[in-house]
DNA sequence: AATGTGACATACC
DNA sequence: TGGTATGCCACAT
């Protein structure tokens, strides 16, 4: 019965689940920015929180590819904050998303925006 | 309760 | 062109 199916509308959860269900939409080979996710969930300006979420992110059961959660820039501003420093490259470049001196190249190629795939 | 911090974003100098 | 400053909202102490 346990079926921990996190649903966005669950105030209980609040921003966090928000945004790891919106990186966990995210699919494999795109990636997507901090602000995005943020004005997805309403808080434009918020993007710290989002931030925020994915360092909590590694408390989480159910696993968020944070990897694929960079800043405007298509930057791999938080790859410090995963297992290894090089954790974050790695799993990009296997999801044949090139990364070159920790920023993603094309990134708009492979930018992947909810406010629109999901239809906003 | 108040202050500080944070994996960002934007504006200004 | 890049550093500094402020906004934003939630969490930790």
């Amino acid at each position: 019965m346990p079926d921990n199916t996190i649903k966005i509308s669950e105030k209980n959860k609040d921003y966090f689940d928000a945004v790891f269900q919106v990186v966990r939409l995210i699919p494999r080979g795109r990636a997507t920015s901090y602000g995005a996710i943020s004005n997805y969930l309403g808080t434009k300006s918020g993007a710290r929180m989002v931030g925020w979420a994915m360092n909590a992110s590694h408390t989480q059961k159910v696993p968020v590819p944070a990897h694929r959660v960079v800043n405007r820039n298509g930057m791999l501003t938080g790859k410090h904050h995963f297992s290894s420093p090089t954790a974050m490259q790695e799993a990009l470049e296997v999801e044949c998303i090139n990364v070159k001196g920790d920023k993603i190249q094309n990134f708009q190629s492979v930018y992947w925006d909810p406010t629109e795939e999901l239809g906003f």
